[in-house]
DNA sequence: ATATTATGAACGATCGTTCGTTCATATATC
DNA sequence: GATATATGAACGAACGATCGTTCATAATAT
């Protein structure tokens, strides 16, 4: 044991603790409110190393939506998997909306929207992550709808956007404290409803 | 005609100046990156004299969120009357997804959201306009309800929290070119169809 | 004359970024 | 093994710009 640090995948690079930091940061103040020196020095680390890893604060942001895309991945996976397109959907939803409602997603995922109306950058990485949950659940809505689980939707890209804004406008809601994070048996009620075969 | 303009209640016209400008900046360029100057040169007025009329940049935006909630008021009348809540609640949906989705309330709105996030003042302001519309659509579900057309919701409150959320989270893609404008009509069908008595 | 409205210079703070430098380590040359 | 060279992480002072706000003062209206 002379030099050799606890390492798993990615050892402890420098980067990574800059993106942790930062998303603290972010996550308290503000994206535009956080200056780079608070990130650096709540790092510990320097200003000018910081510069070493990150060409600049915007750099900082949008690596942490491309993680934010990765997390994203795993709800894909989900939406492709199962036999009973129904189960499949309760089962997104409720993972879904506990995730989207975490406050670090939540804020983040506000501010990153924020920023994306104005810097093309960031808005094509968040118009990306959201493209692939909505192919995927559109594609659940449909073959739900050919099961005769569903009702027949005109437009299953659009409703399964509808599906996400309402979990996510949810999870914001529930950080303003304009919602009880304990009403989720409504939310699936609300959708369940919406998606069902007509009488 | 000597000085009078198209305006016979606002207090001082200089404010409603002010603000109108205001809001062009945070549209263009967001709350943070707009500084106090740039509304003021836009304005045609002196940095100084700003200061006259609001007390600081955060008053500005919090009258910004001020007219917002009296523009809401209308649409709140709306929910009140009419004798078919079916025929009210579509009404509401159609007009409050276009006025959501036009640029100015979308950005303006988000950019208010964030703010609300860490500024109390703004989050009591923009808590108390929603709270308004989520208290006016509840009674509609009840009212529907009790007449036969809608569904029986076990959160009524909760669920128009999930119906506002679907469409406003909608108006938010349609600026950031993920969804199309036109479909409208998907819109009404999902929350038809989630407020619809069971088969 | 008094009160209101308007002005813009000035203030201290902070912004994101750049820059020259140090220094420990890895590689190459002898 | 010893020496020279190359690498790049780390640092923090400094830069010019801009931030929100204040204030002494001038113009205008009553």
């Amino acid at each position: 044991m002379i030099g050799k640090k606890t390492a798993p995948s990615p050892p402890h690079p420098r980067k990574q603790l800059i993106i942790e930091t930062a998303v603290t940061c972010f996550l308290e103040a503000g994206y535009h409110q956080t200056g780079v020196r608070d990130i650096a020095h709540r790092a510990g680390i320097s200003l000018g190393n910081l510069y070493n890893h990150f060409s600049g604060k915007e750099a900082v942001l949008a690596e942490i939506a491309r993680i934010e895309a990765q997390e994203l991945e795993a709800f894909r996976t989900l939406l492709a998997a199962g036999p009973d397109p129904k189960a499949t959907l309760k089962r997104f939803v409720e993972d879904y909306a506990e995730y989207a409602a975490r406050p670090e997603n939540a804020v983040l995922g506000l501010e990153i929207l924020s920023e994306a109306i104005r810097a093309p950058q960031i808005a094509s990485l968040f118009s990306g992550n959201r493209a692939g949950l909505v192919t995927g659940l559109a594609k659940l809505l449909e073959e739900g709808t050919r099961a005769g689980h569903f009702r027949a939707f005109e437009d299953p890209r659009e409703t399964a956007g509808l599906i996400l804004d309402a979990i996510e406008g949810r999870a914001l809601r529930v950080l303003l404290k304009d919602a009880k994070g304990s009403a989720k048996t409504t939310l699936w009620r609300f959708i369940d409803a919406a998606t069902q075969v007509k009488p």
